[in-house]
DNA sequence: GCTCCGTGGAGGTTCGTTTC
DNA sequence: GAAACGAACCTCCACGGAGC
């Protein structure tokens, strides 16, 4: 059970579409949300953005809308350019998409580069596993060779970032689905998925899928199938979904969760049909989504 | 020039009916 | 009963006009 953590935002120009400053009690880190368009000038502002450190860079894929991060790691130069001046170096290049980007560092700038690469390799590892946003990244990040004891400590720090960034509004270490979940088995031999009655099911001729209403929305749990095609009534935005989440489908099969703002895009997305999920997502029982939200 | 408000369109969601 | 369909409903957003 996580205990209850103070999270301070300081809205460096005064309004929170402009930079944010995070930091939370006794925390030595400090996260930096900064619009692209703040970037140039907030590096001249403020040296802490020149310390060594590890960032993110939130935008969305052009064809296909799809949100993307890309995390990096920076370290003060002789020119003064640290992180903010290598972020800046990426708006010429492939990953110009980004329109935001989080900075990560310290206060006093105690991070050296053993330090940052275990903690850029750890954030990128969290950002994999969460499966919310599509990685950027061309190459895995080296994990650094770190004491147990300086693994320990940037272990918390990490912990603590991932509160600050999600507090920020980037979810992007939250796991779409923290309910564990277990393999998907045909319903009559399934004693596992019985126990688990959060687990919803929307069974066709043609697809088969599990799903859970979270805080965010509706996951569809991987392994789900969906059907090929799509029913002429059904909605348009189906398909550019599909298109969408091409590469968590393999032979309409999902290898990793989505998550779709409501029930019945989730419905409509596995039937390919205009789909009610209130009614189509059902327990175990059999009990509709509607009913149990009686 | 700025803000507020109403309008209309697009896209998404839900529901009732029909067909097999 | 499941699948398919069409339509109503809802929400969001862009746009334009009125008022200050």
């Amino acid at each position: 059970m996580p205990t209850p953590k103070t999270v301070q935002l300081f809205l460096l120009n005064g309004t929170p579409t402009g930079p944010i400053k995070c930091s939370l009690s006794n925390w030595t880190g400090r996260v930096f949300l900064v619009p692209r368009t703040n970037l140039k000038p907030l590096s001249k502002q403020r040296p802490d953005l020149s310390h060594n450190g590890v960032y993110l860079l939130f935008g969305s894929e052009e064809t296909t809308d799809r949100e993307m991060v890309y995390v990096g790691q920076a370290r003060s130069r002789a020119n003064g350019n640290g992180i903010a001046g290598r972020i800046d170096e990426h708006s010429t290049d492939r990953l110009s998409y980004f329109t935001h980007a989080i900075i990560i560092t310290t206060t006093d700038d105690s991070f050296g580069p053993t330090e940052i690469s275990y903690l850029e390799n750890n954030l990128w590892k969290a950002a994999l596993e969460a499966e919310r946003y599509k990685i950027a990244n061309n190459n895995t990040p080296s994990p650094g060779n770190v004491t147990e004891e300086k693994q320990a400590e940037l272990d918390e720090f990490i912990e603590y970032t991932k509160i600050a960034v999600g507090s920020l509004g980037y979810k992007v270490f939250q796991p779409l689905d923290e309910t564990p979940t277990p393999p998907l088995r045909d319903d009559t031999s399934n004693t596992v998925e019985k126990e688990n009655t959060s687990t919803l099911f929307f069974k066709g001729q043609n697809f088969h899928a599990r799903g859970r209403q979270t805080a965010d929305g509706f996951v569809i749990l991987k392994d789900s199938t969906i059907r090929a095609e799509s029913a002429p009534s059904c909605p348009p935005s189906r398909e550019s979904y599909v298109e969408k989440f091409a590469d968590s489908l393999e032979d309409f099969r999902l290898t990793k969760d989505i998550l779709f703002r409501s029930p019945s895009t989730a419905a409509v997305f596995v039937s390919g049909r205009s789909s009610n999920g209130l009614k189509e997502w059902k327990s175990f029982e059999g009990v509709s989504l509607k009913d149990l939200e009686l």
